[in-house]
RNA sequence: GCUCGAGUGGCGGAAUUGGUAGACGCGCUGGAUUCAAAAUCCAGUUCUUUCGGGAGUGUGGGUUCGAUUCCCACCUCGAGUACCA
């Protein structure tokens, strides 16, 4: 072929550079993804995690919920639907604030580029995001928003008896007409008090008691401390005793903290996970997070003392077997309770246990530590000294921080008793207390007294009856759900609106709002050890001494972020109510596993609050959500022999003594190394010497995180560089399962490349001219086109992407084959296909003159006729061995298949003169012949 | 330890309520085209075989005419959680 023949033939050729180019222009410039209601049709709601624009931009591990999220809601769209599928950017954060710390660079320059840089890589994928309804959480146009929810936190305590969110001046008014006797509400322990009590308190001394009842609040209160970031951190950003963001250790520290009482939701919480649509792995995440136990709580006198200790326990049933108390080391009684002969142990294990870092005392847990206090508990029921212990393995944190010890039905309490000698009394049938603790649930009890020849169900009602008749106690709910820490000591995040005036903390008037973040001149805290907000100047209130210095975590702004895209530019609400009302739940949320114990717990709980408060109409955002799998990075490893600058293919390498090492992914294709690009990839490889094996050079494959650090990062922009971005959306979708976590290589891509040019040479005539035609199509071709319709439809719908795009393959094949290129068919295939690979259907639906984006064409109607097979081809088993293909008319009943079955030759070799036991037909699937 | 999820060719993965295991794609093999290569097209590709078959969806049992699918026990991997009384 001549050099002109070459590149006329490339021409022919999709060019999808061109293309995409051009529609990414026009869909900006017709703004053809804007959404705004419309009452007259039905919504839906589809919405993505929001992304943190880190400096590393997008890799492709990124998009593939975003292109699955995308797929569904423009398929919602073909269907009539109006749908809302916004983006934006979570844009607080850490890694920015630190970069600023080392480069005194403000954090909105680094943030702002960060955005950009995200922006065009995801503009690049042609997402139908309706980019007007942009937000960002820095933007003080939003936290403006986000502090008015803290004040409507701030503002609300809530009410055990009608189990939601209240006005704390209807709450300030009960204490002025009869004081809080009557209040059941989700607070701190506080002491009860008359009405005139209360008019006689300190303006201190009310906003105090407040503080115990509000949503939000202030308080002296034992926090994950990161000296290595200079902040406190939420529980769910610790991992391991470690700081999620950087790994730094963390420890307990007492700081007067603003918090959430997130607790009081506990219930709700549970309870809302029954209606959502969630997989069960989240949700049961979550109640784990929640951690629900039921039991009674129990009073234990105290030898020789007025006081008596508290416990809560989950086994009623088993109080008879109890042979000792255990106490946290920071309980409240213990120096009460600690005899003047174990005065220097107990302090000595206290301080010991203080010390200990959160993380050290996890690494312990296998060791056993205790100490004796010398006090005696009386058993409630036999009246027995109980020895009171201190003890390690026991939490301040949890329950009452003292448990009744079950040596012979608990094994941390039996660890416990081996470690120390104390008895171990077994109080359930069975079971073998020389070996283990016997710690079942089911069984007889004995050694109990009136619990006695009660199975363990009965027993625990019936123990808790008892504890309540003879006021000893009650049956108890707890949760492990602990409120969250609502401030940090960072620059980079929301203000609190937040002032203090002589010690009491009061709210900023909402006109005032936003309170924007000041400049400082560094990003680190002062030398008072202030947070950074204290070295603003003049940054005061009008009527107080100071604001609050902390400022909200990173998990405010993304809290309530999906309410804002209903009415993103509303300066008058955090969103209008009839906005909140047309567009409601999200629909569809897609977004990773990793958010199970945090935003997503914090997102129902803000929800449910302004739900209490009335301002909007339901109290769970999310109705149904999805989780992406991990993309992983595929590393390529080549093998370098010892002490020398040569590399060997991995089939060599038990040739000599190797050490592996990671090659940029991208100078590898299909495993083979570049090896002119490796050399040029690191000043230390430009000598590099190869040995080849077959001409070729090999890497092997490591599957591992896709991060820098490895060299297996593979960015998006990349792979729309070289195949497009329908071939990419295609491709990621291809992959797999969206939930299942999954390597990344580009092995199959070639595939997905090959599916679009054939798929643009439907269209096309072999010189590459736009060519359909408008005949009536066959038979054959509709029944080809709808089983693809109704293929895609049910896979959208299941959220199996990858099967549709087999799908798409397998039609265009066959249309392929039947050489259709009739208008009526190619059309529709157009609309189907849209959804995935949006640019070239949207170039062949103008090329076919079609008015306006392939985006507002309705979705092919299902015709279930064309599928309607006259015969079916039965597969023939033999004891249930396929041996034969058989096709008969989908019209004969199952006697008239039996008798022409048997008769058949095939069927005759294989009966070999035998009469069949029993012969199966069902119709339209299987005939299965038993010997 | 507990909870949840997953184990299918050389690889990614298909398989309605139990009904032809391996769709689709990659890779590989052979062929066509080409001076040659790329690209493209066609055929083959689970293993094994004495070419009749036989075995086969992590392992071992079970239910069934029939099991990747349901039940029991176990193994491996991944995720979450971790003294929560």
């Amino acid at each position: 072929m001549s050099i002109f023949a070459m590149q006329n033939k490339n021409i022919m050729d999709y060019n999808f550079v061109e293309v995409e180019k051009k529609w990414r222009k026009e869909w900006a410039e017709n703004k053809t993804y804007q959404t705004s209601i419309k009452l007259d049709q039905p919504k839906c709601y589809v919405l993505d995690m929001f992304p943190y624009p880190s400096g590393a931009g997008l890799h492709v591990g990124h998009p593939l919920g975003y292109i699955a999220s995308d797929i569904y809601a423009r398929f919602k769209k073909l269907k009539g639907y109006n749908v809302l599928h916004p983006m934006g950017y979570d844009a607080f954060g850490l890694p920015a604030e630190q970069y600023a710390i080392q480069t005194g660079q403000h954090p909105k320059v680094t943030t702002d580029e960060n955005l950009e840089r995200y922006r065009e890589q995801l503009d690049k994928i042609g997402f139908s995001f309706d980019w007007d309804r942009e937000v960002r959480t820095c933007d003080p146009n939003y936290y403006k928003w986000t502090q008015w929810i803290f004040a409507q936190l701030f503002k609300s305590w809530f009410n055990n008896q009608s189990q939601k969110a209240e006005s704390i001046d209807h709450l300030i008014m009960i204490f002025e007409n009869e004081g809080n006797a009557s209040v059941d509400a989700a607070c701190a322990e506080t002491p009860i008090f008359s009405a005139q009590e209360w008019s006689s308190k300190s303006e201190k001394e009310q906003s105090d008691i407040l503080l115990n009842y509000r949503l939000a609040y202030l308080s002296e209160s034992m926090v994950n401390w990161c000296p290595g970031l200079g902040t406190v951190l939420a529980n769910d950003e610790v991992i391991n005793g470690l700081s999620e963001r950087g790994g730094h250790p963390v420890e307990r520290k007492l700081m007067l903290q603003w918090s959430l009482r997130i607790s009081a939701y506990a219930e709700r919480l549970l309870q809302g996970l029954e209606e959502i649509d969630w997989t069960d792995s989240l949700k049961e995440m979550q109640r784990n997070w929640i951690g629900k136990s039921t039991g009674a709580s129990l009073k234990f006198n105290i030898k020789h003392s007025t006081l008596n200790l508290e416990v809560f326990t989950t086994r009623p049933d088993t109080v008879f077997g109890v042979s000792f108390m255990v106490i946290a080391p920071e309980h409240e009684y213990v120096e009460q309770l600690t005899s003047d002969e174990q005065k220097a142990a107990v302090e000595k294990y206290v301080l010991a246990a203080k010390n200990k870092s959160e993380r050290e005392r996890m690494a312990d847990v296998k060791n056993v530590t205790g100490v004796f206090t010398g006090a005696y508990a009386i058993h409630p029921f036999t009246g027995k000294e109980l020895p009171i212990w201190i003890g390690d393995y026991v939490l301040a944190g949890y329950g009452t921080g003292a448990v009744m010890a079950v040596a012979a039905h608990d094994s941390r309490d039996y660890a416990f008793a081996k470690q120390f000698n104390l008895p171990i009394l077994p109080v359930i049938e069975g079971g073998n207390i020389e070996k283990e603790a016997y710690e079942t649930k089911s069984g007889k009890v004995i050694n109990s007294d009136f619990l006695n020849g009660l199975k363990v169900k009965q027993a625990v009602k019936t123990a808790i009856w008892k504890i309540e008749t003879e006021g000893l106690g009650e049956g108890k709910t707890n949760y492990r759900l602990r409120d969250a820490i609502f401030g940090r000591q960072r620059y980079w995040g929301e203000p609190i609106p937040m002032f203090f005036e002589n010690g009491i903390p009061r709210l900023l008037d909402e006109s005032k709002y936003p309170l924007t973040l000041p400049e400082v001149d560094e990003y680190l805290p002062t030398e008072d050890g202030d947070p950074p907000l204290g070295r603003a100047k003049d940054w005061k209130p009008e009527n107080g001494d100071h604001y609050e210095l902390s400022t909200m975590p990173g998990w405010a702004g993304s809290s309530w972020y999906y309410l804002r895209y209903m009415d993103p530019k509303n300066d008058g609400t955090f969103a209008s109510r009839e906005a909140t009302d047309y567009w409601n739940q999200v629909d569809l949320y897609i977004g990773g596993t990793e958010h199970a114990t945090g935003h997503l717990l914090y997102a129902r709980f803000w929800c449910k609050v302004l739900f209490d408060l009335g301002h909007i109409s339901f109290d769970e955002p999310f109705k149904k959500l999805i989780n992406q799998g991990m993309i992983l990075g595929t590393s390529a490893i080549a093998y370098r022999v010892n002490d020398t600058n040569k590399f060997v293919s991995k089939g060599l390498k038990d040739k000599y003594q190797t050490t592996p090492i990671h090659v940029d992914v991208n100078l590898v294709k299909n495993d083979e190394l570049d090896l002119e690009a490796f050399k040029a990839w690191r000043p230390e490889f430009v000598d590099a010497e190869f040995e080849v094996e077959d001409g070729k050079f090999l890497c092997d494959e490591e599957v591992e995180k896709m991060s820098k650090r490895w060299f297996n990062v593979v960015n998006p922009d990349d792979i729309v560089l070289e195949h497009g971005a329908d071939v990419l959306r295609l491709y990621e979708m291809f992959l797999g399962p969206l939930e299942q976590a999954k390597p990344w290589s580009t092995k199959g891509i070639d595939g997905v490349s090959r599916f679009i040019r054939k798929f643009w040479n439907l269209y096309h005539n072999s010189e590459g001219v736009f060519n359909i035609i408008d005949e009536k199509p066959s038979k054959e071709e509709l029944k080809v086109l709808h089983t693809l319709i109704k293929k895609v439809q049910e896979d959208i719908e299941n959220f199996s992407f990858n099967t549709s795009v087999s799908a798409f393959m397998v039609c265009v094949n066959e249309l392929q084959k039947l050489k259709c290129n009739k208008r009526a068919v190619l059309k529709d295939l157009a609309i189907v296909v849209s959804s995935y690979a949006p640019f070239i259907t949207e170039e062949l639906w103008s090329l076919m003159g079609e008015k306006g984006s392939v985006t507002h064409a309705s979705f092919p109607e299902l015709n279930a006729s064309f599928l309607v097979e006259d015969s079916h081809i039965y597969p023939v088993s033999f004891n249930g061995k396929m041996r034969f293909k058989l096709e008969l008319p989908v019209s004969m009943n199952k006697k008239e298949i039996e008798e022409v079955v048997l008769q058949h030759e095939d069927a005759q070799k294989w009966l070999n003169g035998q009469n069949p036991k029993k012969v199966i037909v069902v119709p339209k699937r299987i005939i299965n012949i038993v010997l």
